[in-house]
DNA sequence: CTTTGCACCTGTTGGC
DNA sequence: TGCCAACAGGTGCAAA
């Protein structure tokens, strides 16, 4: 579900809240996730003032004195600020009831989220320690993208949603954001010219910038801290749009799996080849 | 080292 | 109506 934009909008939407709070007790309903909740996982949180929320790639961070909680909200989680009596709901497997009355309630319904209490030095958390620059941040642009991709064989595609790379870029906006610099997703990343790097690093900025503007991009599950969906659905040029006119030059956008995800692009806007393996299925966006 | 594919889960959808 | 396969905002890990 989330991407970068989707977690910076439940930052947001968690601060003024959060900030400052103190946590009276943490109710768990379910400790298996992608990482089961270790055992005293509510112990290491109650009592705890809430310092600040803040986000690293696509974990939110709620940092205290001596410890920080790691949240990840893998495909289908959220974080929605609640009323404490509100009884949970499916899914709903962690709360933190704050001192204010008010509840921060964990729902993931695949559970491929987690949640870590890390004492010491987050960045140094091994889950943190690998990860890229910051998509927003000045560490990444044009240059860094281009000495990324020198000697690298995979296509730019599936390279761009490595957060060894860049962090927070995920299925959404890399389809988006190469449709934006007009490069063809199967291009080979080694193989991107100077001019074209700069063009993506540019459009990814840009992209998220113009994605967290607007609350993010809700498909299906994906809402914010007071329950409510993103608006960047309107915004994507390819994305889940196979088969429709592009919205630039009136071609009809194209579709395939590419390393198990599906990948969506403009066969005019971006020219390119893609390598002609068996052809898999198509799945537009009815809806 | 890089690249590829699987696995983890539940829910929804489309085709027969 | 029911059943089943395919697919879904992520990503660590093992195998090649």
């Amino acid at each position: 579900m989330p991407e970068l934009p989707e977690v910076e909008t439940t930052c947001r939407g968690l601060a003024p809240t959060v900030t400052g709070a103190r946590i009276l007790r943490v109710t768990v309903r379910e400790r298996r996730m992608r990482w089961p909740l270790v055992s005293g996982f509510e112990a290491l949180l109650a009592g705890r003032r809430i310092k600040r929320i803040h986000r690293r790639a696509k974990y939110v961070l709620l940092e205290m004195a001596d410890r920080t909680l790691m949240i990840h909200l893998g495909m289908s989680g959220s974080l929605r600020i609640v009323a404490g009596e509100t009884p949970p709901r499916l899914h709903d497997h962690v709360d933190l009831v704050l001192d204010s009355g008010d509840c921060v309630r964990f729902n993931d319904p695949r559970r491929f989220g987690s949640l870590h209490v890390v004492q010491g030095n987050i960045e140094a958390h091994p889950l943190l320690a690998p990860l890229g620059p910051e998509p927003l941040s000045a560490d990444f642009d044009g240059a860094t993208l281009q000495r990324a991709t020198r000697g690298r064989r995979v296509a730019i595609k599936p390279l761009l949603m490595n957060a060894k790379i860049v962090v927070g870029v995920g299925n959404i906006y890399a389809s988006e954001a190469l449709f934006h610099a007009r490069v063809h997703p199967w291009k080979l990343a080694g193989r991107l010219s100077v001019e074209e790097t700069e063009r993506i690093a540019s459009a990814i900025k840009a992209v998220l910038e113009a994605a967290i503007r607007v609350g993010g991009t809700t498909l299906r599950d994906y809402v914010n801290a007071e329950g409510n969906p993103g608006y960047f659905r309107q915004k994507l040029y390819v994305y889940e749009r196979t088969d429709q006119a592009c919205l630039v030059c009136d071609a009809p956008i194209s579709h395939r799996v590419q390393g198990q995800r599906s990948t969506y692009w403009c066969p005019q806007c971006q020219p390119g080849r893609t390598p002609r393996t068996a052809r898999r299925s198509r799945r537009g966006a009815a809806q």
